[in-house]
DNA sequence: GTTAGCACTCTTGGCTTAAGAGTGCTAATT
DNA sequence: AATTAGCACTCTTAAGCCAAGAGTGCTAAC
């Protein structure tokens, strides 16, 4: 049973803990401000492990807190701390240099994201709820060879160089764009797919590499994640030992493990904090995620959040998280308000 | 004075260092098949270590490879060895595969590498030795919002929401961008600001940004590097103290150090291989660095490398970056071929 | 219910020792 | 003059041991 007193201990030894990565001691409790000796502190302490919210590396150690003792310790902070006016104005004032290019929008995120936490940032590109082509380019290369470009809604372009079937020129390349962005445009993938139009054998051939472009940039929920501040994290002490940091970095450079994370991580609203061995990932049973979504509901959306060892400064990470999506909700909204 | 006895000896102690990654001991050497005996292997060793070919960790340990030990092992297999026709075979089909898509070139070649060599792999993008604008198109998004498309040669795009100055439609849009393909099709960004065109307040403000990231294009000699195989490369055990793996993970997150690492390299034609202090950066002080250009001369070009720790499998290294570069030549060859 | 006191446990760092590896030198050999 | 057997010497590594210190859990008194 979590008495008042002992949530207060287990906060202190979790806040202890964090800041200096060394097991508590009841002596180091008691001299935190609670009227009562070490000994009291002692039994309360185990009391905590046996709930689970604590443990001991050893008899003769202090404690450490177990996930348990994380979530409790994050439960209480949630939708309380806020970053202040002055670093709120600050990280507003760097967005607005790199307005025109959100490309630049998420690297910056993860750049303050990542050195604010010292710990890894992870930004995803936003994405449409569902893409539709806005607009449709073909360019001559070579006699045989054109490049197709595909411009779709929230201004997102798409390339592939084509190999033709037969000789074409510039100007039925741009005959063929121009017909087909008029026919097209405004449509999704599959609507393309179905549209039975009267087709040349070049329109024909360019229509389907389209319906394959659009219906593989549906697929996918997120697009790929913009990584920063492994250094930060690696350089952390729980990545002392060379086998674990070398797991951590397999992690990040095998893509599709991050587009397994995401969509586990991300189903309902608000920032979500998945502690240690909640996650699924055998390699973060030691890592902790913070992760939410921004954007506009129901039609652009992305992600940002920090991964970090459970031993985070969770107080610091979880603001900053909300602080940055919130920005970028607002300049997304500027772009596609309508 | 480097005798013949005395430079098989140098090979066989750095092939037997590269593979083991333990000083290799005189008992060692004359196992491997010279006719003589260890104490004369001893006495050879000891001028080898004289003349910088060699060192000894401490006093009761075998030898390993210096610099300069490395250099003179790589310089008598330079131009030897080649890959198998079986994995030169496997490696052209691979990349059949991706034919259409420049991205998933460099992106397979680094793959490939990264694997074949245990570590770093490093591709860049080819990079055209002048930017010339191809197309351009812009695309209204909102009432004063349009995005600005620019198409390069050799098939780069390049994308730029831009806040117009007055409101202006679709029509209007296509009608400016028609027109400045048409004029400005074929030039450099230079020769763009330098044109001197009647122009409208629209096209006047699209061509100050076309201009200017052409010229932001221009400036850089190569594309951000795509990197790959970090794991292997920290999973080798040179990499064992983490604050040593920290570094070279530092090293690799600051892009623009990258960007530092290539232009000092790549100065001459061929393959070129930097061992370990030859190196500027001081991370890389036990590294080295195998890489080369590939492309068309004159035309467009990119960089081809990998970087491990000296001890690195050079024989393999070495002609898996040769072979990559010129299937990446021929390949490029077959696009921009005219 | 709280606390002082104390025995007990476990980690940590320093020190010593023994084994093993490999050298450099010397003197004998070819 | 070059090679080699033999050997003393050096240095690393791992293991074992000990003392100091930290922090606990329990007991008995408050």
């Amino acid at each position: 049973m979590l008495t008042q007193r002992r949530e207060r201990i287990l906060k202190i030894v979790v806040g202890e803990y964090i800041s200096t990565g060394l097991p508590v001691s009841s002596e180091a409790v008691a001299r935190k401000g609670l009227g009562v000796s070490s000994a009291t502190i002692r039994n309360e302490m185990m009391e905590l492990e046996e709930d689970g919210y604590l443990a001991q590396p050893h008899t003769s150690a202090g404690r450490i807190p177990e996930d348990k003792g994380y979530r409790c310790y994050i439960e209480s902070m949630m939708g309380g701390v806020q970053l202040s006016l002055v670093e709120q104005r600050l990280i507003r004032h760097q967005f607005h240099q790199v307005e025109g290019e959100i490309e630049e929008w998420i690297r910056l995120a993860a750049a303050i994201l990542s050195r604010a936490v010292r710990n890894v940032a992870i930004v995803t590109l936003p994405k449409p709820y569902e893409s539709r082509l806005k607009h449709l380019e073909l360019i001559s290369l070579q006699e045989f060879l054109a490049l197709l470009v595909l411009v779709l809604r929230e201004a997102k372009l798409k390339q592939q160089v084509l190999t033709l079937e037969e000789a074409v020129t510039q100007e039925e390349l741009s005959a063929a764009a121009r017909r087909l962005t008029s026919a097209c445009g405004g449509l999704s993938g599959s609507e393309i797919a179905t549209r039975g139009l009267e087709l040349s054998r070049l329109e024909e051939q360019v229509t389907r590499t389209v319906v394959q472009i659009m219906q593989a940039e549906e697929g996918e929920a997120y697009e790929d994640p913009w990584v920063d501040g492994l250094r930060h994290m690696l350089s952390q002490p729980e990545f002392a030992s060379s086998s674990r940091l070398a797991a951590i970095v397999e992690f990040f450079e095998e893509r599709n493990l991050l587009k397994s994370l995401l969509p586990q991580v991300l189903t309902g609203e608000g920032v979500r904090v998945v502690i240690g061995r909640e996650n699924k990932q055998d390699v973060m049973r030691d890592c902790s995620v913070i992760i939410t979504r921004y954007g506009i509901p129901g039609e652009v959306g992305g992600a940002i959040g920090v991964m970090g060892p459970t031993r985070m400064q969770y107080s610091r990470a979880i603001p900053t998280v909300c602080f940055l999506s919130s920005v970028m909700s607002e300049m997304l909204g500027e772009l596609y308000g309508s």
